[in-house]
DNA sequence: GACTCTCTGTACCGATCGGTACAATCTCCG
DNA sequence: CGGAGATTGTACCGATCGGTACAGAGAGTC
């Protein structure tokens, strides 16, 4: 019966991880909408199902805790998803091409916000700096490595990602400001060209 | 006595007006350090000096008659300081080299935030979003036109406007995220580049 | 000085904030 | 089933939220 219980209790750490990371999803969605300040606990119970009981059991660093997990797993599916690719990438203009492939698919084409980009700005910044910096600060290094491999020099791979990180920021800021996803697709397009344009 | 009690009142008026700007324009400056729902009565009686009886006399509206108000002085300070030059420019290079230098001295180089780019992505967004779409749209619009005189076609002139408008607000968010004023000054610095090239 | 009207400080309102306490319940195990 | 530990709903906490009521201070007019 050994074998029994600890394959139950994988399933059930598995389950729970899993389940965590759904509560962490919706989580997600909540600061997106309202917000750090505005996302209000009743807000967040309703979101997720889930009672105060069981939110602070699950996260007993309240409503911080909860939003810098939001960010850790933010930073996780780009790591995954965009900064990894981006270093181990051969073919440079593929790997742009999957980068922007990628975000547009992250920001629903201009139809989603960058919460990232949304702490930077608000009044919670400070308590979340390390981790706002860390997710473009990643980003820019293993996006300029790729154009550096393409064959700029290392300030002009530094100079073409900052100026990638800040157009799709500002993207979806007048996308959401304008309510036209129009401006972040024709956006992602003029940067793909930007991009893979040849060192000046 | 007439004349003195007609001097008078219009002194009065122009120093209410006067009053008032400056209170509004303290009001910004809390909504900008922490958003509009975070501004709260508490903050916002500090930073203005004004009890809660003042602030209610003369914003009957609340909160959010304070808010429209500082939005439509942000408007203001833009239409006579950026749209308006660049609707009467001849000169299209010098419009827009004066155009920057204006959003550089509004955002303080990168360390000022753009309130309507707060207000957009924050919950607030569809109370304001009218103050919001016209901030940017007769932005555009404008600079659009400078663009077309300066040969550009129709769309191209649309397109490289909306860019602009875009680099603008991701180089504030990118500066404030990553707390470094200089990718503000070099993106607009790249910026001014890109407008001014020729057509492609 | 008395009247009027604008302005302001203060006490107060119900609602909600983030967070805690804890008993009840559920789940797994032997 | 019985016990242990994880999980949860609910009542409750003091603080603060945005907003209101109102008495009284202040200033201009006669």
């Amino acid at each position: 019966m050994l074998q029994a219980s600890v394959t139950t209790r994988c399933d059930q750490m598995l389950k729970r991880g899993v389940e965590r990371k759904e509560i962490v999803r919706a989580l997600g969605e909540v600061f997106r909408a309202h917000g750090y300040e505005g996302a209000s606990l009743t807000l967040i119970t309703e979101a997720t199902g889930l009672g105060k009981g069981s939110l602070y059991h699950l996260f007993p660093g309240g409503k911080e805790q909860m939003a810098s997990e939001v960010l850790a797993e933010i930073d996780a599916w780009f790591e995954l998803n965009i900064y990894s690719p981006l270093r181990e990438a051969s073919d440079s203009a593929r790997a742009i091409a999957a980068m922007i492939a990628g975000v547009d698919e992250y920001f629903h084409s201009g139809d989603r916000i960058c919460l990232v980009g949304l702490v930077a700005l608000g009044a919670s910044r400070d308590t979340f700096a390390a981790s706002v910096d860390g997710y473009f600060a990643r980003w820019q290094v293993a996006l300029a490595a790729v154009l550096r491999r393409s064959g700029l020099s290392k300030g002009q791979a530094q100079r073409r990602a900052e100026d990638a990180l800040l157009t799709i920021q500002g993207a979806l800021v007048l996308a959401r400001a304008r309510s036209d996803a129009g401006i972040f697709r024709r956006a992602m397009s003029d940067l793909t060209k930007r991009l893979l344009a040849p060192a000046e």
